[in-house]
DNA sequence: CTGAAAGCGCTTACAG
DNA sequence: CTGAAAGCGCTTACAG
């Protein structure tokens, strides 16, 4: 049987209030306190926590939404966030949204029934109902990949991110590009990582870029990239996300065209297996694993009640390997 | 401000303890739950969870304990899990320890510590001390992927699987082999898997394989494919699994060792990527995501004191695809 | 520094 | 079917 407050301090012969303000930290002569630690030491004692929370409002978990689970970049962000948020002695509750908007603004007010600390969202788009929930709850919310004017955010540069890439391939020689992105729906990708782009791409006298749309499964990416390499095809391809290259790649392949030599293919988001497979393939490095530790600092400092800029941007890197051909 | 049980009570004219009894589906006069119902809706009231557990002891939480969340086996198992017991409601916690055994065992007690209904645990070995663990808590645990005798445990067929990969790469005519194994540390993969593969080429006279160990990781694998290609070359490697199996793959390519016709490769687990890269991967389909979903079932039987089977084997399945050569 | 008491929001016997 | 009361294990003013 667990013990309780009132079995501790029976045997330290304290109060319960006693006991209760030692264990948070409260003044407590240094006689007293051996004895409590003591007793709590042998019995192995652990505060309930429903109990404490019943009281207290207040837990010392944050809560993550994800849009899902299978994808490089949340697992690396979830990593990131995981390892930092047990450093800080916060817990981490994680709810799958599987894409569903409806879920994730569901998650929103059930992390805040649960009395979360702080909760981290993970979100292609931030809608009104997502606003109106933030406003709700009235607990901090830190956005992740996103922006918002009147949220606390950390996001990737996207927009760095699609100008080097747009100067790399301008660089090595390319011009006639297509740039296969996806819905302008989701902000960082769909619109910021298209616009560095194009940025660069401005800065190019006699390129010829054609813009495709395509969604974030492999599977699909492949049904457009075959629609692109049936008509004239361009020298390189660059997709929007790393996901989105492969499956050009795999059309190209299918197709028996030789990639780089009779067509290039950069991607954003170096997957781990962009290094593994065959060619390697040039895309952009996002820190997806220091984001993670970065909100989790962030969210902390805010549920402390600590100030914290309101937008954090992370560098990004060109990663430049053997699917590109110098032309 | 939220309402309590209290404020619904007084504004529908009855006790607290009426609208508890209505709240957990005990018997109330239709007029009364009525007045219950509308009060309820109208003030959108949710009991708090908090108080509920605390005095319940118990909650709707089934704990999962992952040793790593980038992985596809997990992503998926978990994505299973999570659906399933949205349906039941039930809600899912994500104890993630980093393939750090340590914090396997606090994650169970941990959970425990939460009063979590159960818990469902994706550990790749099961020692005395998650033994000790598991006693210790009194709460219903159920393995996955992974057996012990006195555990309930769902677990997919890893020495079928290993059985139908060796008999496939034989009736393809394959006689020099390497298989690419894993650390024996590992039950299913390591030892199950490995011994179906032994079965189905102890049925081969002519046979020849030698048999090699490499860690999970794809650029450890890298590593000792380099070894294994390096001396007498076999016409077909069978790696443990999918990763391994592109670790290999990249090896080759590098030393433009070309798949299927100068090596033939195979793996296990089917992950997204093993049908989009080239040559495609022929590999067995583990059925990760419906493993979620049956666990998710069980585990819940489990916690209302149902009787569930004490282990549960889900079939695998061959899919044969470009990477190996018929001979 | 310390303790007695009230209360957080629920559930659970126990009467009626 | 319904209600009054006790209690789950803590924390928090309030006195002393």
């Amino acid at each position: 049987m667990n013990k309780t407050i009132a079995d501790i301090a029976q045997m330290a012969g304290v109060a319960k209030s006693t006991v209760s303000r030692f264990l948070n930290g409260g003044s407590v002569s240094e006689n007293t306190r051996q004895k409590i630690e003591r007793i709590i030491k042998q019995y192995n004692y652990v505060p309930n926590t429903f109990a404490r929370s019943l009281k207290a409002k207040k837990t010392s978990i944050i809560g993550t939404v994800v849009p899902r689970l299978d994808s490089y970049a949340t697992s690396q962000t979830l990593m990131g966030i995981d390892e930092e948020l047990r450093q800080l002695h916060y817990q981490m509750l994680i709810a799958n949204t599987s894409q569903d908007m409806q879920r994730e603004i569901d998650a929103i007010y059930d992390f805040a029934r649960q009395k979360v600390s702080g909760i981290i969202l993970l979100a292609a788009e931030i809608t009104d109902a997502h606003l109106k929930a933030i406003e709700d709850i009235q607990i901090p919310v830190l956005l992740v990949g996103q922006q918002h004017e009147s949220l606390h955010s950390l996001i990737h540069h996207d927009d760095q991110a699609g100008y080097v890439m747009g100067k790399h391939v301008i660089e090595q020689g390319h011009r006639d590009i297509v740039y296969l992105g996806v819905s302008e729906k989701d902000q960082a990708v769909g619109i910021h990582r298209k616009r560095g782009f194009q940025r660069a791409i401005a800065e190019c006298n006699d390129c010829n870029v054609r813009y495709y749309e395509t969604s974030f499964k492999m599977s699909e990416a492949v049904v457009t990239a075959e629609n692109i390499l049936g008509k004239n095809m361009p020298t390189l391809i660059v997709a929007a996300t790393d996901n989105i290259a492969m499956g050009v790649m795999k059309t190209a392949f299918s197709r028996s065209i030789s990639i780089p030599q009779q067509l290039s293919v950069t991607g954003f988001g170096d997957y781990d297996i962009t290094e593994m497979i065959h060619p390697t393939l040039t895309t952009v490095k996002y820190h997806y694993s220091q984001a993670g530790k970065l909100a989790a600092g962030h969210i902390s400092q805010l549920v402390e009640g600590q100030s914290v800029r309101l937008k954090t941007i992370l560098d990004v890197e060109l990663i430049s390997r053997e699917s590109v051909d110098k032309l």
